[in-house]
DNA sequence: GCTTAAAGTCAACAACTGTACACAAAAATG
DNA sequence: CATTTTTGTGTACAGTTGTTGACTTTAAGC
């Protein structure tokens, strides 16, 4: 006699199986967004996990994930500007309570890895899909970091130091400490977990790596001082 | 009456189905490579390709794949390996033929792009592969990069206003130009084709970026020298 | 030249996919 | 209360997938 056990579904964990309406469709709605970025933990990449996939681990019927979303390419949109709103959510706190100007970079740094951690599915959403992805959420995602770049260069413009830099250079200057970031969280993504000590050495190699960029933005003389220079130096 | 074209395949466009066993063996297990590479070429990434596609756009019948590979899983770390392979020997090359030390920076930013866009199929593989794959295929792309990277540090080691810096920091640097590339390969990939000034934006893009990475090691201090300012300054 | 082993074909399978349609339950609305 | 709308279920269908086994063809080895 073989007993069939309904796989514990995400909606299941939820207590009850009515209530209001819209509170009930938020739920399943959730269930759906959830049990997809579930399934990108392992192997999967977006594309290469089915609607029926997605709609078994809600809990819920195949057709049912009509009720949300039109096709799989509507839900991922959804996750990408639910991931970029958590970002720049952090990036609003950030600028609400500054850090200490001792250890700046180390301490920024940090909370921006136990951000990373606290939010590993979708941060793992976006490492696999700033590439692997359609065209359309590729290009989400591109304009979501471009905004964080270009958030990132005002806030360097307002220290000291940056009095001589034109905002191209700020904005080439935070494109490069954002590339330290994304490769930062590239690796932290992949590492094993409960690695304690590879955390630490991967927040000391951003940490570094950062000085270094502000080591040489003070020292930067813009292209036309360069090339000033170079004129005097051969006439 | 429905006359039936058989798609164009990929082993059609070689003249003949026969030959020496062996040649004839290699020409369609490239044949198989390279469709999984056009495949990818589009929207879809590795694991949301099918055997049956390959097989498909190699003009060979599904079940003929396995005389060439177990699986797609050892198809795609070929892949890795040709890919990797070719990124070697453009490293040997340019160490070969060392380039004028005037505007080094810009003309080895310059050559690499162009060997990238020469080479699209396999690197927007590569870019694809490095967080989206199975963790086979993620650990061999890491292993690759984390070799390039050891590779170019030796190779600034030999440069002079390397002396004080260690291995570590050597390490470190190099690892921030690594990141550079990438960020420009990735960003290089996804543009338009025939996009030429957008490709030059580019190339300034990174120069920039090392000059200003390059201008900062020229600046480090390293922990040891920091740690002793420090507390002469206190003391 | 006959045999053997390799490279590729063909047909078939069970499993899975996206989606269409008719239906059931239950909350919202009157 | 009765009616309508919304949310989720069940069934069904046509396509595609990975893999099997038995077959043809053809180069290689004796």
């Amino acid at each position: 006699m073989t007993r069939i056990t309904r796989r514990r579904s995400r909606r299941d964990e939820e207590e009850s199986e009515t209530g209001r309406r819209d509170v009930r469709k938020q739920r399943t709605r959730r269930a759906l967004l959830d049990a997809a970025l579930e399934l990108m933990q392992g192997e999967q990449s977006f594309n290469s996990i089915s609607l029926r996939e997605v709609a078994r681990n809600a809990g819920v019927v195949p057709t049912a994930f009509y009720r949300h979303f039109r096709d799989m390419d509507e839900l991922g949109l959804t996750l990408v500007e639910e991931a970029l709103r958590a970002l720049r959510q952090m990036m609003r706190e950030a600028r609400s309570a500054p850090l200490p100007a001792s250890s700046l970079i180390s301490r920024s740094v940090q909370t921006y890895m136990g951000y990373v951690q606290a939010n590993q599915d979708y941060f793992q959403f976006l490492a696999k899909e700033r590439f692997g992805g359609s065209r359309a959420l590729r290009l989400a995602i591109r304009q979501g970091t471009a905004l964080f770049i270009s958030e990132l260069a005002t806030d360097l413009a307002r220290f000291p130091g940056a009095n001589n830099l034109s905002t191209e250079e700020l904005q080439m200057i935070s494109s490069l400490i954002v590339n330290i970031m994304i490769a930062i969280t590239e690796q932290l993504l992949d590492l094993p977990t409960d690695s304690e000590s590879e955390v630490i050495w991967l927040q000391e190699q951003a940490a570094q790596q950062m000085r270094l960029v502000f080591l040489g933005s003070t020292q930067w003389k813009p292209k036309s001082v360069r090339d000033k220079q170079k004129a005097m130096t051969q006439g």
